[in-house]
DNA sequence: TCGATTAGGCTGGCATGCTAGTTCGCCTAG
DNA sequence: CTAGGCGAACTAGCATGCCAGCCTAATCGA
């Protein structure tokens, strides 16, 4: 498909730079396969996977010395990745004491899907005034991909499709800087929904929704759009606020 | 206010062997235990408000040798500083190059007040529907320095009183997750502000939108609320767009 | 004299060693 | 048997040293 899925990542600064892997460092060359990120990058980007699929659970302990272990590389490369993780909220550093997985906060659930709400309802009033058509195709495309990934019941697509029409909208009025907190947001919301959220049932009707926020771009109407974006993404935060009700021990507060 | 870091400007002479300034003997000695600020965190902090202060404007190299022979840690504290203020955007490191000051885009601009527009009207309208009776009492005085700093014409105390008027509809709504994004962007906005901003006509009519937000928050009208702070924010968008054409060398893009 | 090549001096990245503080368990004394 | 204290082993913070890329300038060859 056309429309990138793992394309902007929030905050990590990029460096254009070829990496010739090292040949003759002292201690144990680890051969990982030929990546171009940096250590750091590296580290960040497996813990912050690690967090938001769920495996590692909130609570959960990062052992450092471990973590250096397994990637091959000094303390220094884990703790620049876990203070960075510290600053973005999801682990928790305690000086002397030790670092682990932050918990989930109720309140910053419903901060979060408010900060989303806010935003992408302002987006998308803009896309329905000034996006361009060839990004109205792609997100036509998009939409496609959606309805084929419902009808096969492939939740995992879905999700991603989700996201990628999301983006969508955020590229296309060329907002990076939204895009960034958005990424940042989409991260701890997404660590919640992976947590407890397996429900198929709820694809068409979300379909049906990114449907009518399409229907309303394609048709230039602002101030549809923007009640559309609105609705769906108040459905989702009641989603949310059911599943805390339900699983009421893996959140504070 | 005048935190003044020494004479940091750009191209200074360096020397470069002069490690250990240490003035208290061996050992990383902790001054006191009153100041429970970390040593990055003073850089971090210390750099941070040369660059939003416009004491670093953008494109000043920052030389990490002369940072840590002023502050007298090692290198190591200062290169964290650095990488915390690349991740916000504040400085650009490229790698095997140096680092400088990052410039400011203009679209960047124009992303951060809309994000600032689209979350204060989304807060305000909140503060108008559930704000506690004394955090609007707190919203009255803050209004009455206002005036005060307006009679007086005291453009700093103002500047401050208007960050705090903000502030406070934040903290009153107990929304820290969303203070945190505003107080990120702020920092952008007021960098631009500080740099090109020593306009003192637009006071009055500032205290005048902030009378009309805070009236409209004490009669309890959430919609009216929401128009007034997105007026206010469209002003203040207008007043940097205004800038931004009379000094385009400042900018990018 | 002019141009191309190389060496040195800048930069940041990374590894390692050391210090300090907290916690927990074991050992001893009551 | 219990309670208190002391030490070992964890943690993070910081300094330093070394390595590798880039840019510049000086030098050597045509």
């Amino acid at each position: 498909m056309s429309t990138r899925i793992g394309g902007m990542t929030a905050g990590t600064p990029k460096r254009p730079r070829k990496s010739p892997a090292n040949p003759l460092g002292k201690g144990p060359g680890r051969p990982h396969a030929g990546t171009s990120e940096s250590k750091v990058d590296q580290i960040y980007g497996a813990l912050k996977l690690a967090i938001v699929g769920g495996e590692l659970p909130p609570e959960a302990p990062i052992d450092k010395v471990d973590l250096c272990a397994r990637f091959g590389v000094s303390r220094l490369s884990v703790t620049t990745a876990v203070n960075r993780l510290a600053f973005e909220r999801l682990v928790v550093v305690e000086p002397q004491r030790g670092s682990y997985v932050s918990r989930i906060r109720i309140s910053d659930v419903r901060q979060w899907m408010m900060i989303r709400r806010a935003l992408e309802t302002e987006v998308v009033g803009a896309c329905a005034q000034h996006l361009g058509d060839d990004w109205i195709e792609q997100l036509d495309r998009n939409m496609a991909y959606q309805r084929t990934a419902v009808k096969s019941g492939d939740l995992d697509g879905f999700h991603q499709l989700d996201i990628a029409f999301h983006r969508l909208l955020i590229e296309g009025m060329g907002l990076d800087r939204v895009g960034e907190i958005l990424e940042s947001v989409r991260t701890h919301v997404d660590r919640t929904r992976r947590l407890l959220l397996p429900e198929p049932g709820r694809m068409p009707a979300t379909l049906k929704e990114h449907q009518a926020i399409y229907r309303t771009i394609a048709d230039r109407n602002p101030s549809a759009a923007a009640r559309a974006m609105h609705e769906h993404l108040d459905r989702v935060l009641g989603e949310l606020e059911a599943f805390q009700e339900r699983h009421p021990n893996f959140f504070t507060d």
